[in-house]
DNA sequence: CGCATGATATGATGACTATCATATAAACAT
DNA sequence: ATGTTTATATGATAGTCATCATATCATGCG
């Protein structure tokens, strides 16, 4: 046996950090495999010795982009309500140092437009560590229903990750700031609206539309 | 004089009118000027006389998105109420066919988190057209002051955008179903949350129920 | 101690890219 | 007709990319 399963394991786990932090900063195809082999220490040709494709690596990378996010933004302190880490949740996602640091932060504002366009791997392992991300901001949010309170997550979280997002787009600081601001007021009455949820599950879609008339 | 000075501009228009639609379709960084060109009928190398650069086209391109987007979407019939209008473009945007056919939707969820990584000159370009579909949204609104009313439109237009996007990205259909439907509830309760803050409008969206349900 | 195994390195391939230099041809003024 | 102007076409350049074939070399087992 060469080297040990467990250097293996090591490498590999420090290929996927370093790419999940380059993706975030500067987009799926703005990265090279090329350049975050060298960014972990390695050349390009070991690569495929590790992952199949660019596609099973960006996969990949998508748990240890959410995990990271979690770990930064979606853990209460100790003896913090719910209430409380929600708002510490709020405030931290609709921040200016999580607008100036994509690398670190959360992967739903960098990456899912490309995601959208991505190949069904990649959508696959987006899927999925997204799920249990917005399982985790779940936890935090008020209602009875389980999978009610799943989807709940994920459209609070679509709407901070659509305002972080243009946070970051627009040319202008002070629009900047006043979006970031005004994105909180909007989500804690996202939040309160949650409370009186009666049910509208009888709601629906229609199945053909016209949206563009 | 060679051809006419109306030939080159229309030249000009179709080369920005097909790259609207293939930024939309496949992202900033999967469209290639020869791909325009080609697009648009004519050869790669003629490009430069129209464009300084890629970037410069690029940021042409928001404002055709943008004015399609807002034609279809944002555009009210004749006598009908703001809103009526508020609530057929919320529907509208959040529908299975927007979500469907990026090719011809908002600008907003395709590409503004590759926006936020491109450089000034295209950040100029989208923050300036995106101000100005956000005032014809705002229009629309609720809200006394004008420009709390444009950074309202903002935040709306974030919330549904990161939304659509997440519904495009995600695997599962039932889930991406389910995530429309969800966004447009918190669409809903986040325009009613309007009326509460500053309110000299005599404009009412009822805080409950809504039309055409 | 040497050998087999497999992790990593070197080097190449073919495709694609933005951009530019130069050639062609269309339109109009004369 | 003819010449001038300039939009468009042809062709080239230099760079980058994902991927693969092959070489090296570290490791633990015999």
């Amino acid at each position: 046996m060469p080297y040990t399963a467990e250097h293996k394991r090591q490498t590999r786990q420090r290929i996927v950090r370093e790419a999940a932090h380059a993706f975030r900063e500067r987009g799926l195809d703005g990265v090279s495999v090329p350049g975050v082999m060298s960014q972990a220490g390695l050349t390009h040709g070991g690569f495929y010795a590790h992952f199949a494709s660019k596609d099973a690596l960006i996969a990949s990378s998508f748990s240890e982009g959410f995990g990271e996010s979690a770990e930064r933004l979606l853990t209460p302190d100790e003896g913090t309500s719910t209430a409380e880490a929600l708002d510490h949740f709020v405030r931290a996602y609709l921040s200016r140092a999580h607008r100036d640091e994509p690398a670190t932060g959360c992967v739903v504002p960098s990456l899912t437009s490309e995601v959208a366009r991505a190949s069904g791997e990649v959508r696959a392992g987006f899927t999925a560590a997204l799920r249990e991300y917005a399982h985790r901001l779940a936890q935090l949010l008020p209602g009875a229903d389980d999978a009610e309170r799943d989807t709940a997550a994920l459209t609070l979280l679509a709407e901070m990750a659509g305002a972080l997002q243009l946070s970051r787009a627009v040319d202008d600081p002070a629009l900047s700031d006043a979006i970031l601001l005004r994105a909180r007021r909007q989500a804690w009455a996202v939040i309160a609206s949650m409370q009186n949820t009666s049910d509208t599950s009888t709601e629906r879609i229609p199945a053909k539309e016209h949206p563009h008339e």
